[in-house]
DNA sequence: CTTCATTACCTTTTT
DNA sequence: GGTAATGAAG
């Protein structure tokens, strides 16, 4: 028997946190609360954030270790600020706290234990486009008869191994639910599937689902894993829980629990339930919940928006269930919007079912009604936009406290041409990613291929650059490499006779030249920020300008990678954070330069968890929201929920406004409010009558406003800013947007 | 074999 | 506007 060691517990720490005072009682009933599981449900604006933070620097003065704890959020920028904040609190200087996404924590434990899995710890993450390279080559490895009949894209077909993979249904149950013009495929499609698995694992790379899959299978095969962690986690806090898939949801349930678990884990073969889980679908077990343990989950019900990608609104609704002793607390306290608003949101989220029931109640004062504004044009609309922009900024609102939501990016469309008319700075957050451009990709390739070598990925895109070099070429080198872990080697393997053979005479100059730059990268590879200057100067500088026409915005981009890159003290460590981080626009880059107040201009998904003092939600139509497509994934009540984030995003004012008609080129189209519009109760909002002033005598009176004309302003009938008057469409550009189109009939009638 | 041009098809939301 | 598949010229 071993000798009994008694570690005596940790003195607290000095908390400048003042539980009492910072906290109303729903908090801080949530924040001290002790051991076991513990559902907190948050509404809009209720101080989720603050209680999670307090949560943690609560334990932390109970003496949990800063290690003890596992910190899971839903965006890694979210993770940072809770940690600086809980610094703050707690005083401790940079607690080794395991705070982050989920993606981000599964890849840092697999750093460690990928090896289980046949993946060394320098394995890549493959972002979405490098997921469709490789499922491009594997159909041309399948060899599928894609003239037969239309084969799905790739794009799509990696979206069906990601939602088998986030809902665990096997694919032929996917293509069956989502996918049933695909069905005939079932075959090929799988086989397709099974060479993307293999050429995924040939080079040493891991998708997106990897993270979570492998993460998963780490725990549920290996029980003494399972144990260490659910020993060192003693307590796992998760906000944003209502939109955690089934995987995330075992992950954390497995933790929580594990040290419990690991008995029937022992019992039970772990191969035999685990494997066919995880390989080919399948359900992912029921954990066996005999002892729970200390597991917070936070989060919204009614904001789970993301069941397009396998969130599964049942781990928060059957949380109390699944966990037998589950405490629960409600935030229904909103600090954040107006009476006006908070009744507005109030109203649309009880045409929901099934969702716990909750009440928020105002904090704020009295405020103004918000504002539904019919327009007639999307450019009408976003002239709404601008105008009211602009006298906001007259009234003290700056820019920068002011959003502009949609559904979709393609609703921001007119709005953008409108702003720029206008010169009002905005800025959009989404849409194509910062490093999913083409030439942020080339350059991170030669990063990537010197962290790991075995990248086919990153190699083949180096490879496809070099003049003289195809497909054909590329795959051929790519045999004759095999597979190296060591990037000398690899350096060696390309300059080898066997692979020089395979060139074309006039591709053999600048593949010496490649090889100097490989070369040249490796030696700084603690260095990002010099490698990717040396890679610039040494030549991508004048392949971009030979290849792109916007040339000089690409390399201030690129400037702006290397400015980002210098955070980073190796290659690795750069580049995890790279494809995990996503949004680099917003934030870490561009406020560089301009610190100029900008209007935000955002889907209503990324607007998650933010809040600004005017919010305007546009485009509210028929056919965009709800959106037709979601209608049949997580159904109507995930798009009134989309709606109610957007809404319950705006402190002091709300603008709903939607386009009556729709432009087209066969004429244009009516359109409907959207349902979620109509089934307000009126007396919520505020009707605003647009109307245009007469326009300037050279310019062509717009067809459509003539009808509508007969006022020149619209008034905002007794609100708070009601001295200032919207005042028409002066200032815009001569070309005016309704006159574009001169098939438009007047067929709105103002009532 | 590579490269360029032309075609058709789609574009909800994202770590 | 963007991507993916196809065909034709060098």
């Amino acid at each position: 028997m071993a000798r009994r060691f008694v570690l005596p517990s940790r003195p607290a720490l000095s908390v400048r946190a003042d539980f009492d005072a910072d906290l109303n009682e729903q908090q801080r009933a949530a924040v001290t609360c002790g051991d076991g599981p513990k559902l907190v449900i948050a509404g809009a604006g209720t101080g989720k954030t603050r209680t999670l933070t307090y949560r943690v620097a609560y334990l932390l003065s109970q003496g949990v270790p800063p290690d003890g704890l596992l910190l899971v959020t839903f965006t890694n920028k979210a993770a940072r600020e809770m940690v600086g904040r809980v610094r703050e609190l707690t005083g401790i200087d940079g607690p080794r706290l395991w705070a982050g996404t989920f993606h981000s924590i599964g890849a840092r434990l697999l750093r460690r234990h990928g090896a289980l899995f046949g993946y060394n710890e320098s394995f890549s993450i493959l972002d979405e486009s490098d997921q469709r390279d490789v499922m491009r080559l594997c159909i041309t490895d399948v060899g599928v008869d894609v003239k037969r009949r239309r084969f799905p894209a790739p794009r799509l077909l990696c979206s069906m191994i990601s939602l088998s993979a986030n809902t665990g249904d096997p694919i032929d149950e996917i293509l069956v639910d989502r996918y049933p013009r695909f069905v005939d495929w079932g075959q090929e499609i799988i086989a397709v599937t099974t060479r993307y698995a293999e050429r995924k694992h040939a080079a040493n790379a891991m998708d997106y689902d990897d993270l979570l899959l492998l993460w998963l299978r780490m725990l549920l095969e290996y029980p003494e894993l399972q144990q260490r962690y659910a020993q060192q986690f003693r307590h796992v806090l998760v906000d944003e829980y209502q939109d955690t898939n089934r995987v995330q949801g075992a992950i954390v349930e497995a933790i929580a629990n594990g040290s419990q678990n690991v008995a029937d884990e022992r019992t039970a073969s772990p191969s035999s339930s685990s494997q066919s889980t995880l390989a080919g679908g399948g359900e992912v077990p029921a954990r066996s919940a005999a002892v729970p343990g200390n597991l917070m989950v936070v989060g919204d019900d009614c904001q789970s928006i993301y069941a397009f990608r396998g969130a599964h609104y049942e781990n928060i609704l059957g949380f109390p269930e699944r966990n037998p002793g589950t405490e629960v607390f409600k935030l229904e306290v909103n600090y954040r919007s107006t009476p006006q608003i908070l009744a507005l949101t109030n109203d649309s989220i009880r045409h929901n079912q099934g969702q716990f029931t909750k009440e928020l109640t105002a904090k704020r004062r009295s405020g103004m009604l918000p504002a539904l504004v019919a327009c007639n044009y999307p450019e009408q609309e976003a002239a709404f936009v601008a105008e009211r922009l602009l006298q906001l900024r007259d009234e003290g609102t700056e820019l920068d406290r002011v959003a502009v939501l949609y559904r979709a990016h393609s609703h921001r469309l007119s709005l953008e041409t409108t702003l720029l008319r206008y010169d009002i700075p905005y800025e959009i957050r989404g849409g194509l990613r910062f490093f999913e451009q083409a030439h942020i990709k080339d350059v991170t390739a030669y990063l990537r291929v010197i962290a790991n070598p075995q990248d086919e990925v990153a190699l083949r895109r180096l490879l496809l650059m070099q003049p003289g070099v195809g497909n054909v070429t590329a795959e051929r080198v790519r045999r004759a490499i095999g597979t190296t872990t060591d990037a000398a080697a690899l350096l060696r393997l390309l300059t080898s006779p066997e692979v020089l053979k395979l060139l074309r005479r006039h591709a053999r100059g600048p593949w010496a030249h490649l090889v100097e730059m490989l070369t040249a990268v490796q030696e700084k590879c603690d260095e990002p920020e010099t490698a990717i200057r040396t890679i610039l100067l040494d030549g991508y500088a004048d392949y971009a300008a030979a290849h792109f026409t916007n040339f000089d915005s690409r390399m201030e981009d690129l400037e702006q990678l290397a400015v980002f890159a210098t955070q980073y003290d190796t290659i690795a460590s750069f580049l995890e954070e790279l494809v995990l981080l996503g949004e680099l626009h917003g934030q870490d880059v561009q406020d560089l330069h301009r610190d100029e107040p900008r209007v935000v201009l955002s889907t209503i998904h990324q607007a998650k968890g933010l809040e600004w003092d005017a919010v305007f939600l546009i485009h509210l139509v028929e056919g965009a929201i709800p959106s037709p497509r979601a209608i049949d994934e997580g159904g109507e009540e995930e798009e009134r929920r989309i709606f109610y984030v957007g809404m319950t995003r705006a402190r002091s004012e709300l603008y709903l406004s939607y386009p009556i008609v729709r432009p087209g080129a066969s004429g244009s189209l009516l359109q409907q409010p959207s349902r979620f519009v109509q089934e307000l109760q009126p007396h919520h909002v505020e009707p605003w009558e647009l109307a245009e002033a007469e326009p300037p005598a050279t310019a062509r009176p717009p067809r459509a406003a003539s009808s509508a004309s007969t006022g020149t302003r619209f008034e905002n009938r007794g609100s708070a800013s009601s001295s200032s008057r919207f005042s028409g469409f002066q200032s815009a550009d001569p070309e005016r947007p309704w006159d574009h189109d001169p098939n438009v009939d007047p067929i709105w009638e103002p009532d």
